[in-house]
RNA sequence: GCCGCUAUCGUCUAGGGGACUAGGACGCCGGAUUCUCAGUCCGGAAACCGGGGUUCGAAUCCCCGUAGCGGUACCA
């Protein structure tokens, strides 16, 4: 089976358009034989074999406009267009078209939606090539596949009525035709085909908004295809092994980042951590050159911590940096949003803030066990609900409400920092704040 | 206008004449768990586009309508 898959973008198509998404390909994992086709180094061959057609008298010159065959349409209600040759002179300076039969219809074999007719008497004469000879895409696509040697085409639903008209150029050209599949569209959330303005609507977009490659393949394959089983959760190899195209729906789907968010949570959880690292950082090196560095400059062990102990807790790559971002800068207690410091920092929060950096500093060894122990033994002495504590000590070391979990993030900042980070809060809460309290400490 | 495709919860879908009181997943709502957020666990609301047939029996087959999408370029 030789296969095509054809993109189905309007724009048309540069070479640095191709480099696009042949990088988004690569990115995604996917692997094929033969890149894009240059249509400037296949020229000579189309005129070649438009040539033949022009011989055989299976297309002629025409230089009707389209609005003239639109004119023509009117005064010829229930039939396509048919033009008449031009010759001598006249030939040299006009389009091209394909004579359509007047008679029978021509059906295109799909895979997913069986055999579909179109009237032959119904089809305008297609334009091929141009005035100044260079030949249109159905025309150059039906040449290419017979070429080729292309068995299987897979493309978008858009070109289930180009197909009649390329089948017409394969039988003049007396070529055999391949097998087709038309597979459903993709659609935005308003229910329109899926472009830029959908936001995340290409590969590139989804790379950028940290998707993972996995989650991203196993999400497309449920848009328009179903396991037997209805299972969601499918890993590539599981896909390959299960994928059969006539699973494939016919309708089109919407495009719903909120699921694959939840399904890339998954697989974000699965990821081992040196991969999980590795996607960050290329992540930080995108998207904040700062963080990339102060990311990289930390020691392969604390970087591997910081990852082990946000694992669980992001939905993308891009959400994994402002978690831990506080064990490779210094946050600022003064830039810590008033109002999240206000709920934490209560009365009486000053006085329980020392006696917790005293139990922080007296647990030996400086393990998630011990300092957990330590900070327990605080709480229950305290008789204070274990958030009066465990907040403001997560507000002091990451100037931050929402973080990892407490301790762990004590473990990873080390003693020294957390140490150094809840006396500051200390300070601060000294200069009149809400935190402060009429203990003289 | 003409040609073609499509139609099950908000979304992705299972379903191919009786197993349907229409199943699962995301999202949503409620509860439990935890130091925050997330997660996890339990529970809940939520759909066969409309109308005709065929049949003992229709989400499933046929026809009509409606709606959406695509094509109708000297674009790809």
């Amino acid at each position: 089976m030789v296969l095509r898959i054809e993109d189905t973008d309007r724009e048309r198509s540069t070479p640095e358009n191709f480099e696009q998404i042949l990088d988004a390909l690569r990115w995604l994992e996917l692997d094929w034989d033969e890149g894009p086709i240059s249509q400037h180094e296949r020229a000579p061959r189309h005129r070649e074999r438009l040539e033949e057609l022009l011989e055989s008298g299976s297309a002629y010159h025409d230089a009707t406009t389209g609005a003239e065959v639109q004119e023509w349409r009117k005064e010829n209600p229930g039939r396509g267009y048919r033009g008449e040759p031009l010759t001598g002179a006249a030939a040299a300076g006009a389009a091209v078209r394909l004579r359509v039969p007047d008679e029978g219809e021509t059906v295109v074999p799909d895979a997913i939606r069986g055999e579909i007719s179109f009237r032959n008497d119904l089809q305008d004469d297609p334009v091929i090539a141009r005035a100044d000879g260079s030949v249109l895409y159905n025309f150059a696509v039906a040449v290419d596949d017979a070429d080729m040697g292309i068995t299987d085409v897979i493309r978008g639903d858009d070109h289930l009525s180009n197909t009649p008209r390329q089948l017409l150029v394969l039988e003049a050209l007396g070529e055999a035709a391949p097998r087709y599949a038309h597979l459903p569209l993709l659609h935005g959330p308003d229910g329109k085909k899926l472009s830029k303005r959908h936001g995340a609507a290409s590969v590139q977009e989804l790379r950028e908004a940290g998707f993972l490659p996995a989650a991203v393949r196993n999400y497309l394959a449920l848009l328009g295809w179903g396991a037997e089983d209805d299972e969601t959760i499918l890993s590539t190899e599981e896909l390959v092994r299960r994928f059969s195209i006539d699973r494939v729906g016919r309708a089109a789907a919407i495009f719903d980042e909120r699921k694959l968010r939840w399904l890339n949570g998954r697989y974000m959880r699965e990821e081992p951590l040196d991969r999980y690292e590795a996607e960050l950082a290329a992540d930080l090196e995108r998207n904040d050159p700062a963080a990339a560095s102060a990311f990289a400059a930390a020691t392969p062990e604390a970087r591997r911590e910081a990852c082990e102990i946000v694992r669980d807790k992001a939905q993308t790559v891009t959400e994994v940096w402002p978690l831990i971002a506080f064990l490779f800068t210094e946050p600022r207690i003064g830039d810590v949003d008033p109002k999240v410091f206000r709920k934490v920092m209560k009365p009486g929060t000053r006085s329980l803030l020392r006696k917790a950096a005293a139990a922080v500093a007296a647990a030996e060894p400086f393990d998630t066990a011990t300092v957990e122990k330590g900070l327990r033994e605080l709480i229950e002495v305290e008789d204070v609900s274990a958030a009066k504590i465990l907040q403001p000590i997560r507000v002091a070391i990451t100037g931050s409400n929402v973080s990892p979990g407490i301790f762990e993030s004590l473990v990873a900042l080390g003693r020294e920092r957390s140490i150094a980070r809840l006396e500051r809060a200390i300070g601060h809460l000294g200069d009149g704040l809400p935190g402060d309290d009429t203990d003289p400490g």
